[in-house]
DNA sequence: CTACAGTCTGGACTTAAGTCTAGAGTCAAG
DNA sequence: CTTGACTCTAGACTTAAGTCCAGACTGTAG
């Protein structure tokens, strides 16, 4: 399978393959005469594995770790556990974050509609 | 005034000055004999609202729209709650999207405490 | 006068995850 | 053989909101 079909295949760009193989995501493929990459079909998984990985909220960094430790047999239950509870943490502080955010600007909205708008007074309603 | 002063007063970097200058949020200030900005404690006002602003979740462009219109009279409560909820609408669709992964994380999480982990098998369990 | 702190400019650098481009080579169908 | 689709590389570009830097100048305290 040459990189048009892989690209195809996974659902993602041909850029984006050369990308993840330059930041070490995925292996060197072997190469045709020409030069072109040829890929066997398990590594659609490897690609489908890292979107999943991207979801779940990591970055390339801590993905390459991840996909590193698994090839390497070191990735259990335990490790897997605890990566994603960082990640989880990680993704709750933006979220009550966001919720702060959401928060201020639906008191300066009721400000709004009170008929005690500040906004084109002086827009510091929200600290 | 000196930019220093004023980036103490405001609480903000001295770059950052520069750079809201360059990018069109705060005015050319006067000059000194030896080029040195020369500011009133009125921009001091102007940066809280553009932090103000920001912590609502506007970006700068939309900042500096905000500000030309106030500056010309043209941001009225009506106008600016429109913004805000436009902003508004923004903020809650991140904090879903956020709140999809945190679920997604979560759902991982018990599959490996049910014993089912999967997490060094194929990390898909996420969609 | 000498230090030292403050300010100036223009431009490069940062993060993240790709995307785009030019110019060259390759492959398959007609 | 020609045409068009596919692939190759290296490197530049993108977004957002700044941050950092070198090298020069200014202002002030001792």
């Amino acid at each position: 399978m040459k990189i048009g079909e892989l690209a195809v295949k996974a659902a993602v760009s041909i850029d984006t393959i050369r990308f993840y193989e330059r930041r070490g995501l995925l292996p060197e493929p072997e190469r045709l005469a020409s030069g072109y990459r040829v890929y066997s079909g398990a590594i659609v998984n490897r690609i489908i594995m890292i979107k999943s990985l991207k979801a779940l909220g990591f970055n390339l960094d801590e993905i390459i770790q991840n996909l590193n430790d698994l090839d390497a047999g070191e990735l259990n239950c335990e490790s897997g556990e605890v990566r994603m509870e960082i990640v989880l943490q990680r993704v709750a502080d933006k979220i009550s974050e966001l919720s702060a955010v959401k928060n201020d600007i639906e008191a300066a909205l009721a400000e709004c509609r009170a008929g005690n708008c500040r906004f084109n007074d002086r827009i510091n309603m929200c600290g």
